[in-house]
DNA sequence: ACCTGAACACCGTTCAAGT
DNA sequence: ACCTGAACACCGTTCAAGT
């Protein structure tokens, strides 16, 4: 439903109907409709976490940084609806779990820690995660509008991110 | 009524009763609801913009982009539910119209051309808006719950892009 | 224990009717 | 030209009643 209609087609009765049951049954399950978009949320970063991993896994610690970003940017396209979900400033009762964007995260920091050290790991990641989320949530939203092809800016802004991260000489 | 309750709250029949008459007089002078918001988010780039401009007159371009950055976060976290706007993927007929965006930008785009030369501009200020909206967003959406001081990471990511973005030697 | 029908309070939007 | 009352189609949610 979200996939086809975005978050306004996730109804209670809707989805209800896809489930083959009348609305008022869904409050057996979920507290509500908040709730029931904080765990597709949910759902999208194991999605999500799922085509980052293996990018952790080439050797030279640059190269697996910029392959994981492309990916996370190729992955948002593709699910727009699900990726608008992920940092959504739901009540914060019904955001996604904690848990689930922790294991989504877990490569990126891992990469991080081999490019620029273990102690700089956290502040990395939060850096490039904030430009990744940022770059294409504006993408996604219409925002780059002065010309001008925006996916160089992003190739540019991720190759600027891991040379300054980059310990190695 | 943004302000107080989020969008939620702005509702065409309290914006109505706000304005002193009855909701479907609304319809006479905006096509709908999504595009009131879209008006609003227009508002709140003039008002960012306001508060961006003042930055630019730093004589130092590094230390100008660092003051327009920390004033955009700035007034982000004083403006939640208005910042929330202005990247909403709202329906692109009622989007904040692009000139507004426009205008809101141009003094980073000024800043950044000194920094990093003109012909760079534009990739530039694309870079950094993407990290700090990004970052910003993540904020409020209480995205950053691994730990630490995220104003840390702000500062950090700042200071990155202003040093890799200074062509200066 | 689980599902339902009916109801409640609230939406956005349309439109004929008034002035 | 502008505003309104009434209505329509739809929400999320609650709850007593059924099985």
């Amino acid at each position: 439903l979200l996939d086809e209609g975005g978050p306004d087609a996730v109804t209670m009765l809707a989805v209800a109907e896809r489930v083959g049951v009348q609305a008022p049954s869904l409050y057996k399950r979920v507290p509500g409709r908040a709730a029931l978009l904080g765990l597709v949320g949910g759902a999208a970063f194991d999605e999500l976490g799922a085509v980052l991993a293996p990018c952790a896994g080439d050797p030279d610690p640059r190269s697996a940084l910029r392959g994981m970003v492309t990916a996370y940017r190729a992955w948002a396209h593709a699910h727009p609806r699900a990726y608008g979900l992920l940092f959504a400033d739901l009540p914060a009762a019904a955001r996604p779990p904690a848990d689930h964007g922790a294991r989504a995260s877990a490569p990126l920091l891992g990469v991080i820690a081999r490019l620029a050290g273990p102690h700089r790991a956290l502040e990395g990641a939060r850096v490039v995660t904030a430009f990744a989320h940022g770059f294409v949530a504006m993408e996604l939203a219409g925002a780059f509008r002065l010309g001008g092809d925006p996916a160089e800016a992003f190739d540019a802004g991720v190759d600027l991110l891991a040379a300054a991260l980059d310990r190695r000489p």
